[in-house]
RNA sequence: UCCCCAGUAGCUCAGUCGGCAGAGCAAGUGGCUGUUAACCACUGGGUCCGCGGUUCGAGUCCGUGCUGGGGAGCCA
């Protein structure tokens, strides 16, 4: 017999003579003649309630069953007396799999975030953190669908890659060299006996590679991990992470706001629709705005705010900040919570910064002063999208590149797409932990990502 | 990397002016009960983060290190 899943059990419209359930005991409560113990399988946020009666044969052993143990139980499913479930089954015969001792540290009562981050291997045992990933789970195909749906391809790029800069910061090093021994020629280190003979990063973005795809597939976007070696100490900053990356040809900047709005939105809308029971835990035990805070953004169209009208608002706002607003500097944490948890109230997307602030692999805007950046900032997180339009032609792209002191050699593939055939084209970065905390209202990256790899934390 | 805060029982925390180490929950034992983080009673449980200092005496004051959290920068 196979197994049924709690969460179809729970959805059931008639009684059943013979199921059987595999799963964790979340509590029990001995009564005079029989024992009630709630079973979870993570198929759901809720548990099924099992009536152990004192006629099975190992009814002294449930009667000692532990918090974290793992049973298999076959019964009936039965409709429940009790007020707090519709369900329940009536066990014919209840094994231990495995007797959790009095040690396991998850009790039935409220732990800290910080308490659950050191016991990270067993936190997904917990209501909210099986939620969690199981968003995740859910949030990850939406992605998927999205992007399926309207003709986008999906294409791998290079978790190991050669470029010694893409602009985006610190990046871990990949070597097969003995570190107790490196090879050297006249001081420095000799790369041409590493594994690729020349140095190798693990990739900050899969950018560059996408445009490529982008410039032959139409539409493509990747998922997939992401690393940046900076030693930021942030709720909402990982050494690790998942990001979407869309890149999109002959498209320019109005269609990739365009997309990044209606991506949202679109996520959004599906967590509201086929999440309800694990966002609800989040409205009641993390953050009670919630429900409004994501209607607001299925409802409300995004606000549009060239850089410039940012600082403009922000300066006669009246409002102090630590930094004042200053046209060609960037915004500071503070002017971007204000813009869109104050002043709108809804996410904004801040298009058109300086030149000098940004990448070089942004569009020059006709201005010659500011590029065809944009980015997405919604309420409680932040930056959650960043993205341009793409610098398209030669050599405007080779005098950034100069201006900034890059080796164009080094990106001498990247130069060919806008050798031959080159076009306009856009896309975009979405910090796929920052959509969850965004979805489930938890404020820490550290709690949306199983095993979170930040400064001085790789344990698990 | 910088600024601020914290570290006391398995967990969450209190600990007054420097003077005997505490509570709730959890665990163990017993009782009660179609229960709902079940309930009631009893019992056990401490490297007060580490090191150094001041003091008759330090959980408490000082120095330092470590760990965790919040904020900033970097960014998604």
């Amino acid at each position: 017999m196979n197994r049924n899943q709690i969460k179809a059990l729970l959805h059931a419209d008639h009684p059943q003579t013979q199921v059987l359930i595999k799963g964790w005991v979340r509590t029990r409560r001995n009564s005079k003649d029989f024992s009630f113990i709630e079973i979870n399988d993570g198929s759901c946020l809720g548990n099924m309630q099992v009536i152990a009666g004192a006629d099975l044969f190992n009814h002294d052993q449930i009667d000692r069953l532990t918090t974290g143990s793992a049973v298999s139980v076959t019964g009936s499913l039965v409709a429940s007396q009790g007020k707090e479930q519709q369900w329940e089954i009536q066990a014919h015969r209840i094994d231990v799999i495995s007797m959790a001792p009095e040690s396991f540290p998850l009790q039935k009562k409220r732990h800290s975030d910080e308490y659950l981050r050191s016991i990270a291997h067993l936190r997904p045992r917990t209501n909210k953190y099986g939620a969690v990933f199981r968003i995740r789970s859910d949030l990850s195909y939406a992605i998927h669908t999205f992007f399926q749906q309207r003709g986008f391809k999906y294409v791998h790029t290079p978790i190991i890659t050669g470029s010694d800069c893409e602009g985006a910061g610190e990046m871990f090093r990949v070597t097969t060299l003995d570190l107790n021994a490196v090879p050297r020629t006249g001081g420095h280190v000799d790369y041409s006996l590493d594994f690729f003979a020349k140095e190798a990063n693990l990739t900050v973005s899969g950018q560059l590679s996408a445009e490529m795809l982008a410039l032959s597939l139409g539409n493509v976007y990747t998922f997939g991990p992401t690393f940046r070696a900076e030693d930021s100490n942030t709720r909402r900053h990982a050494a690790e992470f998942w990001m979407v990356e869309p890149e999109m040809a002959f498209c320019g900047l109005e269609q990739n706001m365009d997309l990044a709005e209606e991506m949202i939105r679109y996520l959004v809308l599906y967590a509201i629709e086929n999440c309800a029971e694990d966002l609800e835990l989040f409205a009641r035990f993390v953050d009670k705005t919630l429900p409004a805070a994501l209607q607001n953004i299925v409802d409300e169209k995004f606000v549009r705010l060239p850089y410039c009208e940012a600082v403009d608002i922000l300066s006669k706002s009246g409002n102090h900040f630590e930094f004042a607003p200053e046209t060609g500097q960037d915004l500071q944490t503070e002017h971007e919570r204000f813009l869109t948890e104050v002043h709108f109230k809804k996410p904004v997307i801040v298009y058109n910064y300086p030149k000098t602030i940004k990448p070089f692999y942004m569009r020059l805007n006709d201005d010659d002063l500011t590029v065809a950046a944009m980015d997405v900032l919604v309420p409680g997180i932040g930056e959650i999208i960043g993205g341009s339009q793409r610098e398209e032609r030669l050599e405007v792209l080779e005098r950034r590149m100069d201006e900034q002191g890059l080796n164009k050699e080094n990106y001498w593939w990247y130069l060919d797409s806008r050798r031959y055939g080159s076009v306009e084209h856009s896309g975009f970065g979405l910090g796929f932990e920052r959509l969850i905390m965004l979805i489930t209202g938890i404020s820490n990256i550290r709690d949306v990502t199983p095993f979170p790899r930040t400064p001085k934390n790789i344990e698990f």
